[in-house]
DNA sequence: GTCTATAGAACGATAGAC
DNA sequence: GTCTATCGTTCTATAGAC
């Protein structure tokens, strides 16, 4: 129950390493080392290597799932039409919060979604539940509102490009810090923050693509 | 020498598995047995795993990089500062081109493109050349002409929104056909591409996020 | 250039003592 | 809940015959 539970220095040595060597590329004996636990360890607390990356993957998407949610409530509880840069804001922002550690934990969150995300095992990719679906659908319809004339099709398009944006651009400052062309300072996250928005705001406020 | 060289199967066979099962869950044996080659023959004609990987990402990566070398070069021969929309079309364009197999073979490419990209082992990161920084650096400049008052970091971030968003659709389509929500029939590529370049043209030209 | 055979290492899972 | 020990599998790489 404390912190330094065995089953939480699990979950965390796996999120590390999950994030920073993939799926495949991390081993159940380099977690529990990192852990500073025994090898059967993640059997009896988990069941298998993929259960465990099902629970890791839960603890890091739920947050972000709440906070959107959250957020599309609070813009809801003001006014049925929100404006498109808002909407994107409470979409984006969430993905930009993950992880109190700053930067660099951040960063390293996003490369585990993405990590999690762009493998291609069945084995991955079977932890996800409706919760995501559903803020999905939910901003979807909210997005739709404010965009009318855009087909559904097109929205669709323009949501998966929200995704991509945010999960990219975070990917590549953690794995190529010399690319990032940001300080290392205080801030960086924060310029990405509303560099992200505008770049997205004005995406999604594009005129519909004409036939 | 010929199309059905061992050589040349052997990399038809590994592009297509490392596409759908990444680099970590693709075994030298599977390659081999859908080459119709020896097991050993990777070894003898590649050297090894890595060594193989990277004669297919080169093979995949520079007919996109030459396009987008030669898109650029047509308009500048054009006039010295073309618009963005044309610089968007001349840069994404070549990601939606790759592969004459029509659009499953494009997306499986893209798919390919994804899993080396987003591979954290050092192994699968080494085939990259100066080729790609070049192509990248010479549209960072004409975008940069474009869009002036455009901070040289927020403009980067802008060039990387660009692949986020040409690769990770392409993904999408390609891993969950049934969220694509694009008819299967023709046209559906096309759709996407012309999406894509609206969706960007506008988040390019975006005015520059205040301080 | 192609094949067989195998070395040598790492892996996930688990039985069973404590 | 934690540990040791190990089983059975799979992997890459390569030596050496043809």
């Amino acid at each position: 129950m404390a912190p330094s539970d065995t089953r939480t220095q699990i979950l965390d040595a796996a999120d590390r390493l999950f994030a920073e060597r993939g799926y495949r590329g991390t081993s159940v004996r380099a977690i529990t080392d990192l852990a500073g636990a025994n090898l059967a360890a993640v059997g009896y607390h988990f069941g298998s290597k993929a259960q465990l990356l099902a629970a890791v993957a839960r603890r890091v998407i739920e947050p972000i799932n709440a906070a959107q949610c959250a957020g599309l409530d609070r813009l809801l509880a003001r006014t049925p039409d929100p404006a498109v840069t808002d909407l994107v804001e409470a979409f984006a922002g969430p993905l930009f919060d993950v992880m109190p550690a700053g930067d660099e934990g951040g960063a390293r969150t996003s490369r585990l979604i993405v990590t999690i995300l762009s493998d291609p095992a069945e084995e991955v990719r079977s932890w996800t539940g409706p919760a995501e679906d559903t803020v999905r659908e939910r901003y979807l319809a909210a997005f739709g509102r404010a965009l009318p004339g855009l087909s559904p099709e097109e929205l669709r398009f323009r949501m998966r490009g929200i995704l991509a944006v945010t999960a990219v651009d975070r990917v590549e400052v953690y794995q190529r810090p010399s690319l990032a062309c940001l300080s290392p300072g205080a801030g960086a996250g924060e310029a990405a923050r509303q560099w992200a928005i505008t770049f997205l705001t004005a995406a999604m406020s594009a005129p519909p693509t004409g036939t």
